[in-house]
RNA sequence: GGCCCGGUGGUCAAGCGGUCAAGACACCGCCCUUUCACGGCGGUAACACGAGUUCGAUUCUCGUCCGGGUCACCA
């Protein structure tokens, strides 16, 4: 057979070679040790959680190391594409504050000197290699049908054969003539183009995963298709191809790859590609409410497998990347409390430190972040995030919080700025409940007691308390006041006094606050009291005091 | 089914032949405290199982079991 004349009948459009690609994309001059990763998701036009944990460890990688990573979109896949599935991704990760150094930047824009990063606009590049394969016997068009290759599928399953697929004497296609392709060709019957696998079921490969050691697997014996019968490349083909021209040091994917390494490994050798060092990222992983079992996440069952059900509900970015991180890098929380106020991203990022093993997604533990997170912000810093979540997506309390933003800052930063700050708000979406209180517009009173306190207590202590209470105090003249308060009415200021002696008295300072601020606010426990006090004003809480008197009285 | 990956408390997770088997979250108790928080102290709780190697295995080997992945002209 003459390849050379295969090529060119199978590839007469393509003139470049790939010397020329060679030329075209060069090695990149970074310095020893430096990474180059890429994160390459299929525009389905929703970033995944996994995705987000992906593009993680793709960009610290190379952030550790002084290198490069870059955004890859494998749309590929014809028959899965969607109007402009790349836009959900890209502002998915700028939500997110992760920055990749080249590649897509957004719906038909890109960066870099290894462009296009949009692998349908690489269909020459694959090609080019295809064709080189052509020319040196390593690949072959393949006529075979849908319903062939179903057939033949069948009849392997009922030969009992240990290894399925289009390999040895099932290849069919594999030794057609010269003169066979030809008319084929020319009667215009639709073609994938194959590689001509020259492995050994009984030989075995290994490689070195930098998260997993050392594995080793079967030689790959199956023809895979390199090219689909529209010319656009499987994705086997297109991670050769890309990874080797756009100079990927370091692939790094999730494990559902780890079976078709044999695969790549077999395809790189036939182009004459280097190798890159594989690293096989464990699965995030979530308990099913039904099955009570772990299993990955589920686009359709699973509304926080999208990273926008966390945008949606206010959790910081700075929480959840922050939560990733405590899931990718066993010692990220060492790290984290010697550098509590470093940059997550200047987090000095370790593959080796990787588990192997799928992880939970804990809603509890990222809630903990969060409120870590959100406590070390400036007042300031919380009303921004959280008008501009509220804008989008809650309407009444945007209005609520910007109708005077002085005094929401202020709210904001009761308990806070201070040495140990209230760790209270998890998430934007909680706010609005969470400080009702101090917006008429939507607060509603509810002044049910505890069980100790009786509404006649309740009433005395409020009555005497309107008499003294004044906005302006300072801290310590509002809680004299409050602690004077306490024995004229059967109530102790000493809470130690009281647990001594708890009959001797109806109760203790604390629970004369507690009436207060229940009057105040409807609830048990509130930031700082005085501070309320000091920013409803005077006025404001003189009514609810007299209105609590009423009610229970 | 073949091949592959994984298996330390409820969750995340240190550990790399000898540890009372770290730590974090959650939970419980105590202390601090005007409430609620914060903080501090303490507690419950784990090496899937069985062989083997070894003076000694959570650590190494094999088997079993369990979980996951993969076997497409999807990625």
């Amino acid at each position: 057979m003459d390849y050379e004349k295969l090529a060119e009948l199978l590839f007469p459009h393509i003139t470049k070679t790939v010397e020329d690609y060679e030329a075209l994309y060069p090695a990149r001059n970074l310095k020893e040790g430096a990474r180059v990763t890429r994160f390459a998701p299929s525009p389905t036009g929703y970033l995944h959680i996994g995705g987000l944990f992906g593009a993680l460890v793709d960009v610290l990688t190379a952030k550790a190391t002084g290198g490069i990573s870059y955004l890859r979109i494998e749309d590929t896949d014809k028959k899965r594409e969607i109007e402009d599935g790349v836009s959900a991704v890209i502002n998915g990760f700028k939500a997110f504050g992760i920055e990749f150094d080249e590649g897509v930047t957004g719906f038909g824009t890109e960066k870099g000197a290894y462009a296009p990063y949009t692998q349908s606009q690489r269909v020459e590049v694959y090609q080019t290699v295809a064709k080189e394969l052509v020319k040196k016997g390593l690949a072959y068009p393949c006529f075979c049908t849908a319903e062939e290759l179903s057939a033949l599928r069948e009849q392997q399953e009922k030969e009992g054969a240990l290894i399925w697929g289009y390999f040895g004497k099932w290849a069919k296609c594999r030794d057609l003539s010269f003169e066979q392709i030809e008319e084929n060709i020319k009667a215009g019957k639709p073609y994938v183009l194959r590689f001509r696998s020259d492995g050994s079921e009984d030989r075995r490969v290994y490689f070195d995963d930098i998260i997993r050691g050392k594995i080793e697997m079967p030689e790959n014996i199956i023809d895979e298709v390199l090219l689909k019968s529209d010319g656009i490349p499987t994705y086997h083909f297109a991670h050769v191809c890309d990874d080797h021209f756009m100079r990927t040091t370091h692939v790094i994917r999730g494990e559902e790859w780890i079976s078709s390494v044999p695969k790549h490994i077999a395809l790189f050798k036939a182009c004459g590609f280097k190798l890159p060092k594989y690293a096989h990222t464990p699965q995030l992983m979530k308990i099913d409410e039904v099955e009570g079992t772990k299993r990955k996440f589920s686009k359709r069952k699973d509304p926080e497998a999208a990273v926008s059900y966390f945008v949606d509900q206010g959790i910081p970015k700075e929480s959840l990347i922050e939560y990733i991180l405590t899931l990718l890098n066993s010692n990220f929380e060492d790290w984290r409390r010697a550098n509590p106020t470093a940059d997550a991203f200047s987090f000095p990022f370790n593959l080796k430190k990787m588990s192997p093993s799928g992880c939970l997604f804990d809603l509890v533990k990222l809630t903990d972040i969060s409120k870590n997170v959100i406590s070390k912000m400036s007042a300031k810093r919380i009303f921004d995030d959280l008008k501009a979540w509220a804008k989008v997506y809650d309407e009444e309390f945007y209005n609520l919080l910007t109708k005077d933003e002085e005094f929401s800052v202020n709210m904001l930063n009761i308990d806070r700025e201070v040495p140990k700050p209230r760790k209270d708000i998890a998430k934007w979406n909680e706010v609005k409940d969470y400080f009702s209180y101090f917006f008429n517009e939507i607060y509603v009173p509810d002044l049910t007691l505890p069980e100790n306190i009786s509404k006649e207590d309740a009433a005395a202590i409020l009555k005497e308390y309107i008499k003294v209470v004044d906005a302006a105090d300072d801290k310590d003249t509002w809680f004299g006041k409050i602690k004077a308060l306490c024995e004229p009415l059967g109530f102790t200021p000493n809470v130690k006094e009281y647990k001594k002696n708890p009959d001797a008295f109806k109760g203790h300072v604390g629970d004369v606050s507690t009436v207060i601020r229940i009057a105040l606010t409807s609830r048990k426990n509130t930031p700082d009291l005085h501070s309320i006090i000091a920013l409803l004003g005077d006025e404001e809480v003189k009514a609810r005091l007299e209105k609590a008197v009423k009610e229970y009285e």
